[in-house]
DNA sequence: CCGCGCAGTGCAATCGTTTGCGCGATTGTT
DNA sequence: AACAATCGCGCAAACGATTGCACTGCGCGG
């Protein structure tokens, strides 16, 4: 069979015996329009593969169709991947996207200056923004969210802040994985990351007071960079120059990979002398030797709450930041 | 200073004095526009901040300024993310379409039927298309790649198909492997990775020419799954009721984590008692225990061959597939 | 001095949808 | 039976940019 294209709304009207403007509501199963057009309209639709031309939709209804989703890569500029977790987070949020008829659009930003957010806000490519990962970019996003409303991060909630965020209970995140250790009976406890990034900071600070609640020494804080590399080196001068703990929680489970590797090359046993919780629960958390017992965030959750909180903000609505429960996973490091 | 906002050609024209067709060709830098109103109008657009409408543009050049990456999932449909060395081709492929003014949609896919390509093909949203990953859907792409100009795809070429593809010599790449290891004397090698997968085919079948080419006994093959539960479950079977490699080359990074993994479990010391080669070079290769060796293939430039040759297709232009030569990573697994 | 060419600009149609408004036909009310 | 209140649908004006064509002056050759 060899159909005619079929294109437009004209072409569709022709067929149907009926006006553009009956045809166009029809599809948008506008009550107006008596259910026997409606069935035969959406009829011609379905076998003539009638597909409405997003472009001059949007124009009429000045919007653009799409999300901007940016990973900014603040810390560690010269790393040309971003966070295997903010991957992870990619993929639902694309679903989360389709579903609600919207277009993913992808951009990674190596911040360069003050305004690399407004640049994206102001393009007009994007009828709203989702940043995921705060980096040490906290104060270009909230001088963004003082004055756009579409824009939702993934990241630490921050009292006073403006920027509606989803993300994981930090505090609490940090605090299991100390208390995972704590409750092993281990007292000298580490912790691997860098505390200008807000989730950072948070998971350190529950971290650190699970160890104070239990009188246990004051831990130690090393602030290590999130590329393999330069973290590597730091651990291994940091075990090198130091008393080893007896526990690591780290800030994010790459930093944990490197944890485990420094200590193998110490000659180290995991969890025997030293135990390593991780942070996320990335799928390669799983293969490590041996296997990495973290902290699980909920990405799919995650993803969905972002979409929703973001569509609900457009809508004017005013919405409250959501801190998820994490959640340990027990595996083989401690 | 609070300029009142210019958002169409029209405001900017209205401010230049002049019509909003020579405002249009002013911007396109249209040579029949005198020079001093060029410069009058370019000036004016870039105090006030002036951003051109996409979505009229587009309309108006019947053309979506989008390209669509998909990332198809044949294999094991329940993985809800795909495969890390894929999600690291995104970046550079988003820098790359940046750089030309497109933008990137970013879509994955579970192939339900025989026709998921054709329907984002015909949804209209996309001028071209990159499948990042040949998966198991060899001939759905192959099918629409002979009806559909704009379509390149990551992964290995094909003799005598018509879909035009990047990627690395998977040949040499597995060739290459497979050499490292019997330069070291070992001799029992085995292949992990599912060969339905058109890129695991052909590592596996330079692995077997290197082996075959020194007469050495011919290599087991365990087409294990790319999920990391199932891969390693596979793995374990395998080491349990069959009499040890020498030498392994997997198929992926991911599947050879499963492999180190397993083998821990077994006692079994790597690279002592058995060599581990991955394939891709992710990030968290660095990071196994013995650090990974492994294949790498250069995603930088492979992003930058992807949208070249679309853009060169998109152009009508005639190209070829280009395949690009790997590199071994010699590490601590081998 | 007339007319022709050309540089520079404006007019208006066009891309495909959405939607306020108006109009005829049908139905319901007294 | 007359009139009002629906109901279902079409007309036409947007949305904002691009572009073929027409138009206006000006310089210049004949």
């Amino acid at each position: 069979m060899n159909l005619p294209a079929v294109s437009t709304l004209a072409d569709l009207a022709r067929l149907a015996g009926v006006s553009v403007a009956t045809v166009s509501r029809a599809l948008a199963g506008n009550p107006v329009i008596a259910d026997a057009t409606r069935e035969r309209v959406l009829a011609l639709a379905q076998t003539h593969g009638f597909q409405i031309n997003q472009a001059a939709r949007n124009l009429r209804l000045k919007r653009t169709g799409a999300i901007g989703v940016v990973l900014p890569l603040g810390h560690e500029a010269e790393q040309h991947l971003s966070d295997p977790f903010f991957m992870s987070l990619l993929g639902p949020l694309a679903d989360a996207l389709a579903a609600r008829d919207y277009d993913l659009l992808l951009s990674r930003v190596i911040p360069r200056d003050a305004r690399w957010l407004d640049s994206i806000v102001d393009s007009g490519r994007v009828d709203g923004l989702i940043v995921v990962g705060q980096s040490n970019q906290l104060a270009a996003i909230e001088s963004v969210a003082a004055r756009y409303r579409p824009i939702v991060v993934w990241g630490a909630a921050m009292p006073g802040h403006r920027q509606v965020t989803v993300g994981s209970d930090n505090v609490a995140g940090g605090r299991i994985a100390a208390q995972h250790l704590l409750d092993q009976g281990r007292r000298r406890l580490a912790f691997f990351g860098n505390p200008d990034v807000p989730e950072f900071a948070a998971r350190y600070q529950g971290f650190g007071a699970a160890i104070a609640a239990v009188g246990a020494p004051s831990p130690t804080l090393l602030p290590v960079h999130l590329t393999s590399a330069a973290s590597y080196a730091a651990i291994d001068d940091f075990l090198g120059a130091n008393p080893s703990p007896d526990g690591i929680v780290a800030a994010s489970d790459v930093i944990a990979m490197s944890a485990l590797r420094a200590l193998a090359s110490r000659n180290q046993r995991v969890p025997e002398d030293v135990a390593v919780v991780g942070y996320d629960d990335v799928v390669v958390a799983l293969h490590t030797n041996p296997p990495l017992t973290t902290i699980r965030q909920d990405v799919v959750r995650g993803a969905g709450l972002l979409v929703d909180l973001l569509f609900r903000r457009l809508d004017g609505q005013d919405v409250e930041s959501v801190t998820m429960p994490p959640q340990l996973v027990v595996r083989g490091s401690a």
